[in-house]
Order: C-alpha cells, then structure tokens, then sequence
DNA sequence: TGGTGATTGTTCGTATGCAAACGGATGTTG
DNA sequence: CAACATCCGTTTGCATACGAACAATCACCA
C-alpha cells in the first residue's frame, strides 16, 4: 500500500525545472543583445577588465568555471584576438591571461547591453521584487 | 534622475551569474542524490509517468528542452531500456514514447530522493523565502 | 485535386559543463 | 635533501543546449 502522505512529484513544480526555464529565457535575451560573445566569454572579459592579468585557473575560479570549462573559454576568446596568454615567469605551471586592447572595446562595448540584458530579464518583477529575488538567489548560490 | 555616469558592471550582481551559480549548486545536489540519472533524463521520465506515452517533440515542450536536446535524452534513455519509442500508426512523421516496465521503477525509486533533492536546493532558505523565491522565479520562466 | 505552408524528426556545428586521469612544477615537511 | 602533498594546466569522455538546414509528411484551402 503506497503511502498516501508522499507528495506527487509535479516537475513543473521543482527549483530545477524552474531555474533551467528562466536560465533558458535570460540565455535568449543574452543572444538578442550581444550575439557575437556568449555568456561566459562576456563573464571572462569582464572578470579581466576588472582585476587585469590574471591565473588561467583563478580566472575560472573567478566566474564560476572548471579549469576543463575555462580552458575552452579562454582558447576560443584568443583565437579571435579578445585575449592573449603569456607563461608565468615566477611559476612555470601558470598561464597568465589578459585582455588585448580588442578584447577592453569589446568589453566596453557591450557594457550598456549586459545591463541592459539583466534588466530585461528582472522585468517581469516589480523593484521590490527584482531586489527580493537577487538577494535570494544569492544565498543559493 | 539624470545619469551623468554609467554604473560599473559587476559580473558577480548579474542575474545571470547568480542563476548560473545556483544551477551549479543544484545540479552538484542532483548527482549527489541520484548518480545514475541526469536531471533532465529523470524529468523525461517524470513526464512520461504523469502523462503517458507522449510524441517526441511535445515530450520536448513538455519538459523545455529543445527538438535537438529531446533526442538525445530519448536516445540515451532507449539504450539503456528506460523507454521505448514506436512510429505513430495515425502520422508517419510522429514517434510516440513511452516509459518502460523499467523506466518507470525507476522514477519511483527515485521519487524520493527527487523531493529531498528540492529541498536541499533551497534548503538555504526559511520556508517562507523558499515560498516567496519559487514564486519570483516561475514568473521569469 | 493540387499546391502550399506548417509540423515532425534528424543531422551538423558550436559551446558550455563536469568527472577523471595525467604529467609537470612547486612547496612543505620530516 | 628527499619524500610527499598540492597546485596547475591539459586531455578525454559524456551529456546537455541551441541554431540552422533538411526531407518527409500532414493539413488546409483555393
């Protein structure tokens, strides 16, 4: 006899099915606005404009990327110019990553549309609510 | 109020950053609790067991993934006789899908895990941010 | 009935994302 | 100084994801 307390299991209903749908509707509204750089690629020139040279694998640690994943990132951003890698002379293991002028004006000229992007993906929440969100999202994360 | 300057991007206050933090979060929750099945595996499987034998591409809608995405997941689930896919008699263009014998011990089994994988996610919260949060994020969806 | 537009599933290419295993370099400690 | 643990980057394998293009099929309508 099945044990009528167990809830059903709604899928429609769970945080991952959840997150995956909104994820999917930010990503959409990420392409419109900056079609030429993906997400992470914007997420790794952005982290290098702001703390300059930087470790390949702090890099990742950085924006939330495995050192397989940054890897990736790093080598298709190179290949277009946006960035360029040097050895570390005090440490023969690091890779040191930085952005070309290129990859600074591309950057920057994508600022206004990345808030852009976050702003149209809060939308559908009032301030107070966008602000209530955030700061939950946060903690989960 | 007029702006004379433009706000910073900080990469760690984005939606998109935090969202993507979460999912890492709670995907590492998922694997945790259920190795053998990915998340999206175990929502076909799920919908296959609320709804019953489904076309592909309105088992994809159903579950948010994209007609490329669905058969994949299908053609992973079918190798290891989770569920079978026949050519619909009525439209020659359609494959109807359904779980197996198999398929749908396994979502049972799995059943539980799958609420506690929920409540791990959002464990971080009180119940009545949880609450609040759930609903916030199924209007950006 | 005949054509046309929409739907269904497939394939290809690109890009995350993670686990695991690996070799090399560095630093620490006995 | 030698053994060891740790960190760094790389590679491979698997599994999402999506856009785009495609052929086969279906539905509708002139």
């Amino acid at each position: 006899m099945a044990r009528t307390t167990d809830a059903p299991y709604v899928l429609d209903a769970q945080v991952g099915f959840l997150m995956r749908k909104a994820t999917q509707r930010h990503l959409s509204i990420f392409a419109a606005h900056i079609p030429d750089l993906t997400p992470t690629q914007f997420a790794t020139l952005a982290k290098l404009y702001e703390r300059g040279p930087t470790t390949q694998n702090a890099l990742g640690r950085a924006t939330a990327m495995d050192a397989a994943t940054i890897k990736g990132v790093v080598d298709r951003l190179r290949a277009r110019g946006l960035v360029a890698s040097a050895p570390d002379p005090a440490d023969c293991r690091r890779v040191s990553v930085r952005a070309t002028a290129e990859g600074r004006r591309a950057f920057e000229g994508h600022a206004r549309a990345a808030h852009a992007i976050t702003r149209e993906t809060l939308a559908p929440l009032t301030p107070a609510e966008q602000e209530m969100f955030l700061r939950l999202l946060a903690r989960l994360g």
